[in-house]
RNA sequence: CGGGGUGUGGCUCAGUUGGCUAGAGCACCGCGUUUGGGACGCGGGGGUCGUCGGUUCGAGUCCGACCACCCCGACCA
């Protein structure tokens, strides 16, 4: 992509109205757009971050037998009734009256949904067990949003449900979850601890995915142990033990940290299913309600965490992780526009994502946007590298000038070993 | 939903005890000079001060209601 034809703008201060690092980066490097409070657009550079999430979230949905489908946001009174939550959710829900008079719901979740679709197809035992997922748009309404895009009124989320014919089966596929989940957050560059929770009002207990941050909502408790082995994290909410206590695992020490929950897998047994009377045949021939599993995990909210922990708020400079990055390589000329186009030309050949900035500014200018903009590797084509027959890379704050005709070299050494 | 704060060109802000054609920087347009860290000069365009109502000879400035945004709390499938 030619940056001179990019839709992007930045911003050299940072808006008056961002709540939070996430947002005020997202919004002055030109990612997003705030749309009002709680709801963001989302722009090429921002987009392009997300449909990577997406593809990491879907590759590693699907190893473990995960299949996608999408349902719908407009969800009808009568769905809500048969599990009695249209009433006692009334303050998150988004009510609506069609021309009708028929009373809708902006899908905060689906649930009843999936159960009303497999409800209607699986009658067997023989079906099961599966898991189905989507990513779509969610609507809550929050009684105050904050933190940006890790808390809006409408945002992306995985959400994924398993059916099982008995509380044995869902164990396999929700132990199966757990690796799943730690592989797309390994790639999406974060650090996640697996931590028991409260289930809410969907189960007694749950785990969720935190990332140690002082910017989450959550409070967490967990062991500091030093073999690292001790996987101990508990949630505020239910914890049993406080800081300064021994990890009742290993004997280590409990450390007390404010975590995002970036996912979260809940056991639901039989909530929803005995209600709404989604039921099989097992092999006795005898009627039983599908033992389901939920599995979420935050699209647009895992990209704001990943801003909160890679972006450099004093340099106002940014590296995303090599997967998620916007593009992998930003080249960047410094008035040498005709090297400077072969090579871009060549790296598109290759199948190689890269921003091209050849606009008519100044060095300074293009560096301080290509710090917003945090591609992980940059190439720069100026008079000075020319002199030299090449290109300057810079690639983890090591900054080496190589011959242009190594470039491509380079770049695949370079991603080896990911 | 309770408490608090803020609202002035696209953005960030200034605007004195109410007073004269409402300002700056950034951004934008034109011309020129620049070109390794958001460069400089000259010349331009753009706001009726969140909305509505009130007080006053006169309101960006005072009062009221409403709206929006932000903060604290409650809430958070």
């Amino acid at each position: 992509m030619k940056q001179s034809e990019l839709f992007f703008k930045t911003r050299k201060e940072v808006p008056a109205d961002a709540d939070s690092i996430n947002a005020s980066y997202l919004v002055r490097a030109g990612f997003v757009h705030k749309h009002m409070a709680g709801a963001y657009a989302l722009l090429p550079l921002g987009l392009r971050v997300i449909k990577k999430i997406e593809n990491i979230v879907r590759e590693e949905m699907n190893v473990i037998g995960g299949q996608e489908i999408l349902m719908n946001v407009l969800q009808p009174r009568e769905l809500w009734e048969e599990t009695d939550r249209w009433e006692s959710a009334v303050d998150i829900f988004y009510k609506l009256k069609d021309s009708r008079g028929k009373e809708l719901n902006l899908a905060p979740t689906h649930e009843e949904e999936i159960v009303d679709i497999v409800r209607d197809m699986m009658k067997s035992y023989k079906d099961l067990p599966f898991a189905i997922y989507q990513i779509q748009t969610k609507f809550r309404n929050e009684p105050r949003v904050k933190s940006g895009l890790l808390r809006g009124r409408e945002f992306l989320m995985k959400d994924m449900y398993s059916f099982a014919e008995s509380n044995e089966q869902h164990q396999i596929f929700y132990k199966k979850a757990i690796p799943a989940y730690f592989s797309v957050f390994k790639r999406l560059g974060l650090e996640a601890k697996l931590t028991e929770a409260s289930g809410g009002i969907f189960s007694k207990y749950s785990h969720e995915f935190q990332v140690l941050t002082e910017v989450g909502e959550d409070t967490i408790f967990y062991c500091d142990s030093p073999t690292d082995e001790c996987d101990f994290a508990q949630n505020k909410e239910i914890a049993e033990v406080k800081e300064g206590d021994k990890c009742p695992k290993c004997g280590g020490t409990i450390k007390m940290s404010r975590g995002i929950e970036i996912g979260n897998i809940f056991s639901l047994k039989d909530k929803f299913s005995k209600p709404m009377k989604a039921t099989f045949l097992d092999k006795g021939g005898k009627e039983q309600a599908f033992i389901m599993g939920c599995y979420g995990i935050g699209i647009t909210r895992a990209m704001a965490t990943v801003v909160e922990i890679y972006y450099d708020v004093t340099k106002n400079k940014m590296i995303w992780p090599a997967e998620i990055a916007p593009y992998k390589v930003h080249l960047i000329s410094l008035n040498q526009n005709a090297e400077a186009e072969k090579l871009y030309d060549e790296l598109r050949k290759n199948n190689i994502e890269v921003l091209y900035d050849d606009r008519d500014l100044s060095a300074g200018e293009k560096f301080a946007e290509a710090d917003l903009i945090g591609c992980p590797t940059r190439l720069i084509i100026s008079k000075k590298s020319l002199e030299k027959n090449g290109v300057e890379l810079s690639e983890n704050n090591v900054v080496k000038i190589i011959p242009i005709n190594n470039v491509l070299k380079e770049l695949r050494k370079n991603n080896e070993g990911r």
